[in-house]
DNA sequence: AATCGTCATTGATCTGGATCAACAAAAGGG
DNA sequence: CCCTTTTGTTGATCCAGATCAATGACGATT
């Protein structure tokens, strides 16, 4: 697997020097984790940069009676670890292998010392980050001012938007409505008899991970509700 | 008043050039707002950076309800807008002032040009963004992990370590309830209720806007609680 | 000092969704 | 291919906190 060759392929690095990425790419380095398997914790002081590159890899939070809350879902290309890897702070979440996924792992001092002689570089962290702050405020809005229906509503628009082209009406979930319900905010229980409902209304069919959309006016109306 | 003097006490602009520093203060505008008045809504497309001066803003999502979170609350030194400011995107929260505030507003495209040769800049927007994004997702975890009397003992411990020295037992809100209700993600009610309750625990005392902790361990068994 | 609007408080009631429990259906591992 | 584990589903019950309503207490404005 040529290393650069992906790193070249991200929106991080978008327009950084080949020469600057190929001292990145051999002070990186490339872990593979099993699906369950945590990549850090929240307590972790670990000070890297982190890049999905292969897999999926959720970060989330816990409480002390083991409820969780995920915060992102990551794919290949995602980063994660910006807080830390310019920061001394520990780790603000805790990060786990949704399934087996290859990671890039980049050492906070090199990719900083790197950064400050590519402008562009720290351009596309800005980018970056401020993506992820729009997305959690999204998610704020979700948890304190919808109903779990709605939070269904807009979650399945905002999969259906980025994942097929446009006018798409069929969905692949790539998680268990398990991890689902994490994401919204909701127990299991919650989330299947929400689908029920909006299955039985005719608005939907759930068909295991696959979720076909059969009245997008409905499904936009919801999201718009509250 | 000497608004380039201002800016160089910023933690935005800590170790940015004088020279780059008097362009930025040319370009910008300062303006004053009245309790109550929007800077920016959520719709709104306006590309700028902005910096509170004076007084104190809110950073809220609204519901179709009319049932607000708020995200953020701001004060003297604190910046808003980065994400807008080096992105085409609208906005991702409205933004109001709770009092009567100066702020300082930096087009956005003046904000990137001179950043791009300030690497330093970047970086500190870097570490701003790096703050938020962890503050988000301690509030995320705060709505879906943690009952109100918890949400309401993280907000004291965190409140107690910025606001005074250390040890300090007193504290001064610098909102209604009404409006730490909304940061709280409760309603008024439940906030009056939960104080209560605490008071009659002899965990704390509340006067008007000012809280006197008695006693600190309980307040902090009760934020790690859940 | 009087007035008006906002704010805090308390009580009564209601409800979305959590929790507990039991089972069916997949999925995966040996 | 069977067996174990993880998932999804459905029902019954429970509860934190929302909502509705009414009253008292400030605090600001004139």
């Amino acid at each position: 697997m040529d290393l650069l060759k992906r790193m070249q392929a991200l929106v991080l690095f978008q327009e950084v020097s080949a020469e600057k990425l190929k001292v990145l790419a051999e002070r990186a380095l490339y872990k593979t984790y099993k699906a369950g398997e945590m990549l850090i914790g929240e307590t972790d002081p670990a000070r890297a940069f982190y890049v999905v590159i292969t897999g999926q890899v959720k970060l989330y939070k816990i409480s002390a009676e083991g409820k969780e809350q995920t915060l992102n879902l990551l794919g290949p290309g995602d980063p994660f670890g910006m807080c830390t890897a310019f920061a001394i702070d520990s780790f603000p979440a805790n990060a786990m292998a949704l399934e087996e996924s290859g990671i890039l792992l980049v050492p906070g001092q090199v990719m900083e010392a790197i950064a400050m002689q590519e402008p562009r570089l720290l351009l596309n962290i800005i980018h970056l980050l401020s993506d992820r702050l729009k997305e959690s405020m999204t998610l704020i809005e979700s948890l304190a001012l919808k109903e779990i229906p709605q939070r269904i509503a807009s979650f399945l628009i905002h999969a259906l938007k980025r994942e097929s082209g446009q006018g798409a009406n069929q969905l692949e979930l790539t998680v268990t409505q398990r991890e689902l319900a994490k994401i919204l905010g909701a127990t299991p229980e919650a989330l299947s008899r929400a689908l029920k409902k909006m299955s039985n209304a005719g608005v939907l069919v759930v068909n295991g991970r696959s979720i076909r959309i059969l009245d997008r006016r409905a499904l936009d109306e919801l999201a718009e509700w509250d």
